[in-house]
DNA sequence: CAGTAG
DNA sequence: AGGCCTTACTG
DNA sequence: GCCT
């Protein structure tokens, strides 16, 4: 099928993380309430378009689509005029609207074409429909007049695609004055087009000619060799800033005018003899003009990411060591050195833009909207957090620090799922902590019922979460992302009264707290819930005695309480104690380590997850007949009293790797400060984890379920895959997402180093809860 | 496909 | 009205 | 549930 070449691939990632940095970066927190939901839309049809094969980038590049590309100012004067949005149309573009190649030998597009009327013409589907959220008219809050649309009531569906800029508060327009020339100074690639929309939000003025230009924005890919001819035909390129696309992102993303020095910025695109480097000075009034902003020269680029020397795995309490596991790095590292520094910028800021599509609402907070940024998000709920985690963070930049001043490595990614750790504590003490409750109870209502209907509570309730101050009405709720209308009433309810009724109503339902006692049953799901729900069964006596029951799901009644019970830590350690006893007696040379909520320093545990592994092994496989023995011998030893899945010897295509099953803390086991001892089933997972995989495996097993997906998508954003067995890329997939080659191993036996070639900063397992 | 898992 | 969804394994 |  439409198997896009990797090469493609990746240039077409390049190009996106881009625009999701810049998507994301900035005014990311801008009171733009639809941002959110629109970036995720953008992020998300970009990911499918990537996955399917019409990726924007690529039609561009192949075929001679006719050109929907808007134009640059015909009248370059840095004013904020209403031209600015005057919708042109331009004739289908050269092939040079292509990037990566070296072909911008017929460049400039012909920007003489004539200007039809908004009105006229036909309504070329743009080609990179993916990016029309960001284009789309947004929703500002601002009550300036700064809106340049200057269609009045007729807009087009053209110009509903392209036009309506507007611009960011005036402390964000950090480069008006400035006047940029893109290479290729279109917008025909999707990418560019959202570059030079958020650059002309920011006060820039895009220019359709180099002369005019005060700096040189080249995409992200291209060389000297490839500009080269632009240049000179400019005899004054040798005092504009010629930096790669990067640079304005990240004056966005920082607010600030950067030293467009940076090697970052600049890479491949001087030569030896190459025009000087334009100094800060030749720097048009543009700095002046932010007189509000501080000029950050010289500031090294610290993204340390890999030389960032990882201190010693502080295992501490959580989980053990197994090993030094860190200097034992597999050969596989090579791919580290040269190339990612470069590769990873970029996939960190589309990493970024996934955020807002992980549920990672950005604190709006409206009224500071001086910077709302993702420090101050940060802040909010670092601050909200109990003192105990401060140790953990403290390598976060503290508080005050505005990220105006480009901090060092305030690294844009904090503001994700996965690098963000959130802690429960997290919520109790958060203003909508009573709403949040409420709200709570819906999703488990709902859990396992509406599916949907849930995450749209749990994503209303983490956008509330992330709020520094109690949302009371229903109109503040809906400005959040993903809360609408439904859910604003509910939060003002609640505000309002204290209570849910609907909820309350809905827990008085019998059916309701029938099915939710059913669900409760392990080895039932909402369709057998329901069935028995509906064939009248009211109790758990009556399934006992009447329903057909499956193996484990009889265990899960008959141990029905014992099993809804939390675990106590000390339990959980107790648990492993023993297990880690018995084999001993079998191979002393087997590791185990807790993983799940203990982990991550839970207090107590739904379930237990020992995950066994051994120095020297490569596959599951290598562990089984260790887990054979281990298996019999406790269940002689009447430690484990239930199996309920078990690795299957049938279609399991060598990779059986998991026990599930019951067990029970032996008296003899029993602290005797616990008072008096009840044995009581406990639900364990075994799992076989060879040392290659080891590292991957502790992401998966030490969760939680969000942080996983989080670090997952990451992962397949970046053309890379994570599963429990290991970082892979190259991965090839098919139609409907089959995946024809797993792909080659980045890494599986580190855990810290999945996190680097992942490009997201270390969090210790109790900053995972999210 | 349903369920379970993190 | 209909999509929304991370990946993988087990039964 | 939210969103297009």
């Amino acid at each position: 099928m439409e198997e896009r070449e990797l090469a493609d691939k990746i240039a077409y990632f390049k190009r996106l993380s881009t625009i999701q940095a810049e998507e994301n970066g900035d005014d990311a927190y801008d009171e733009e309430e639809k941002a959110h939901r629109e970036r995720c839309k953008t992020f998300h049809n970009a990911t499918s378009t990537s996955n399917r094969a019409k990726s924007p980038a690529r039609s561009v590049t192949g075929s001679q689509k006719a050109g929907t590309a808007s134009q640059p100012l015909p009248h370059p004067d840095g004013s904020q005029s209403s031209d600015d949005l005057e919708i042109i149309k331009v004739t289908p573009l050269n092939p040079s609207s292509r990037l990566g190649a070296a072909g911008i030998a017929d460049k400039t597009p012909n920007f003489d074409e004539e200007i039809v009327p908004e009105s006229a013409g036909p309504d070329p589907k743009p080609a990179h429909s993916f990016l029309h959220p960001l284009l789309r008219p947004r929703m500002t809050r601002q009550t300036s007049s700064l809106t340049l649309d200057n269609s009045p009531s007729t807009s087009t569906a053209k110009r509903k695609k392209q036009a309506r800029l507007k611009l960011l508060p005036e402390n964000q327009q950090v480069f008006r004055g400035l006047r940029f020339y893109y290479i290729p100074n279109d917008d025909a690639n999707g990418v560019r087009a959202a570059q030079i929309t958020k650059a002309r939000e920011r006060g820039a003025t895009w220019v359709r000619t180099l002369k005019e230009a005060t700096h040189v924005i080249v995409d992200i890919g291209l060389t000297y060799q490839d500009i080269k001819s632009d240049l000179i035909s400019d005899s004054s390129s040798a005092e504009k800033v010629i930096v790669n696309a990067n640079y304005p992102i990240d004056c966005g993303i920082h607010r600030v005018i950067l030293d467009p020095n940076q090697e970052k910025y600049v890479r491949n695109l001087r030569v030896a003899d190459t025009p000087p480097v334009p100094s800060p000075s030749s720097l048009p009034a543009s700095a002046q003009a932010s007189n509000n902003l501080l000029e950050i020269k010289g500031k090294q680029h610290k993204r340390p990411r890999k030389d960032q020397e990882s201190p010693p795995r502080t295992q501490s309490d959580y989980g053990e060591p197994l090993q030094n596991n860190t200097q034992s790095l597999a050969p596989v590292t090579t791919i580290a050195a040269a190339s990612v520094d470069d590769e990873l910028s970029q996939y960190i800021s589309l990493v970024q833009g996934n955020s807002l599509y992980l549920e990672m609402p950005l604190g709006e907070e409206e009224e500071d909207s001086a910077h709302s940024e993702a420090t101050q998000d940060d802040e909010a709920e670092t601050g909200s957090e109990s003192s105990e985690d401060e140790s953990s963070r403290k390598k976060k930049r503290k508080t005050g620090d505005k990220i105006q001043l480009g901090q060092e490595d305030t690294t844009w990614q904090d503001n994700f799922a996965c690098m963000k750790g959130g802690t429960r504590e997290g919520t109790v003490d958060n203003p909508n902590a009573a709403t949040i409750e409420l709200l709570q109870s819906m999703v488990d209502m709902y859990e396992h019922q509406d599916a949907w209907r849930c995450k749209s509570y749990r994503r209303a309730i983490t956008a509330l979460r992330q709020q520094t101050r109690k949302i009371t009405t229903a109109k503040e709720a809906m400005k959040l992302p993903g809360i609408g209308k439904s859910l604003a009433a509910k939060i003002e309810e609640i505000a309002a009264e204290g209570r849910l009724r609907k909820l309350e109503h809905a827990q008085q339902r019998p059916e309701n707290k029938i099915l939710n006692l059913f669900l409760k049953v392990y080895g039932v799901g909402i369709s057998q819930a329901n069935k028995w729900v509906s064939q009248g069964y009211r109790t758990l006596e009556d399934l006992q005695e009447k329903a057909k029951l499956s193996t484990n799901q009889r265990i899960g009644i008959e141990h029905f309480e014992d099993l809804n019970e939390r675990i106590p830590r000390w339990e959980v350690e107790a648990l492993a104690a023993v297990i880690r006893e018995a084999a001993g007696c079998i191979d002393a040379s087997v590791e185990f380590i807790i993983g799940g909520s203990y982990r991550r320093g839970s207090d107590s545990s739904g379930d237990i997850d020992l995950i066994i592994t051994k120095k020297g092994t490569r596959s599951p496989q290598d562990l089984l007949p260790f887990l054979e023995k281990l298996i019999k011998r406790l269940t002689n030893d009447g430690f484990l009293t239930a199996a309920l899945a078990s690795f299957s010897e049938n279609t399991n295509k060598g990779h059986g790797s998991k026990w599930h099953g019951c067990c029970v803390l032996p008296e003899t086991a029993f602290p005797k400060d616990k008072g008096k001892y009840r044995p009581i089933w406990r639900r364990i997972d075994l799992l076989l984890v060879p040392e290659t995989e080891f590292g991957a495996a502790l992401i998966y097993f030490t969760g939680n379920d969000i942080f996983n997906r989080s670090i997952r998508l990451l992962a397949s954003k970046k053309g890379l895959r994570l599963n429990q067995r290991g970082l892979f890329k190259d991965v090839l997939r098919g139609k409907k997402g089959v995946t024809y080659t797993e792909g080659d191993l980045l890494e599986g036996r580190d855990e810290k180093r999945i996190f680097e070639l992942l490009g997201v900063k270390w969090r210790e397992p109790h900053e995972r809860w999210c």
